[in-house]
DNA sequence: ACGTATCTCCTACACCTGTAGGACATATGC
DNA sequence: GCATATGTCCTACAGGTGTAGGAGATACGT
């Protein structure tokens, strides 16, 4: 039910969802710069995550606070299916071999996946 | 250098890639049905996804033959990259947590899983 | 050779996305 | 109270995407 989240969208929400709470000022600051968004920019993003039912718009006294109305957990789920059909066809473990094979993990990370592989196993 | 492809052009590449040539009508025919796409709709994917330079197309007579330019697994390291920076921020890890709490994995991947952690860490 | 089935080519259109600009209301410093 | 800064609202616009339709060329059966 909540619409989709555009790739510049995300960008928006990875920062209110760290931040819990900010104006259209703190999330443009918050920003990682290199994107070159103007301020405008960024507002039209919030505008339309409002409209999407992502974000709440809370009039405080000169400006409005964004909050999330959805969780990162949920919309990160519905994201990550989505990638997963698309791109592997709900192939989960070609899925991770891919990342496994394509990517940097530290030390702590991968024992931490080895740990998890070992609970899914024993709840066989 | 090749265009970004699509959702819907995803899934007529997932199709090319595992029949490698096919006409028009055939890669309509192996689509999953359930889209409801018809034919026509299916053809334009198929030239957008030449002026991209992803598909080659190749008269013979009576019809053009489909095949991929670019390979699967390049396609897919872009897609993957893209989606781990705008959902997770780059951190593979986190990625890696999230499919692994949130998938099905089957004995045997949960296996080669482990095998390709422990290869992992042995090179460090 | 003629009708019929195929295929391709061009065109359309609405909605989404990235990217803002300008007008107007409001608060703030002096 | 007036200029200035800040914030919101409305508007715009080009390019991408999903979703085809119709016209016209071509091959095929008889």
């Amino acid at each position: 039910m909540p619409q989709k989240i555009s790739s510049a969208e995300w960008e928006v929400m990875n920062v209110v969802w760290e931040k819990q709470s900010l104006t259209a000022a703190e999330v443009f600051e918050a920003l990682p710069k290199g994107h070159g968004w103007k301020q405008k920019t960024v507002n039209t993003f919030l505008t339309r995550l409002v409209d999407k039912g992502v974000l709440a718009a809370d009039k405080q006294e000169k400006a409005y606070v964004y909050t999330a109305r959805v969780a990162r957990e949920k919309s990160v789920r519905i994201e990550g299916d989505s990638f997963l059909q698309r791109v592997f066809r709900g192939a989960t473990g070609d899925l991770m071999l891919h990342f496994c094979e394509n990517a940097e993990l530290s030390a702590d990370e991968i024992r931490e996946l080895e740990l998890l592989l070992k609970k899914k196993k024993a709840r066989k």
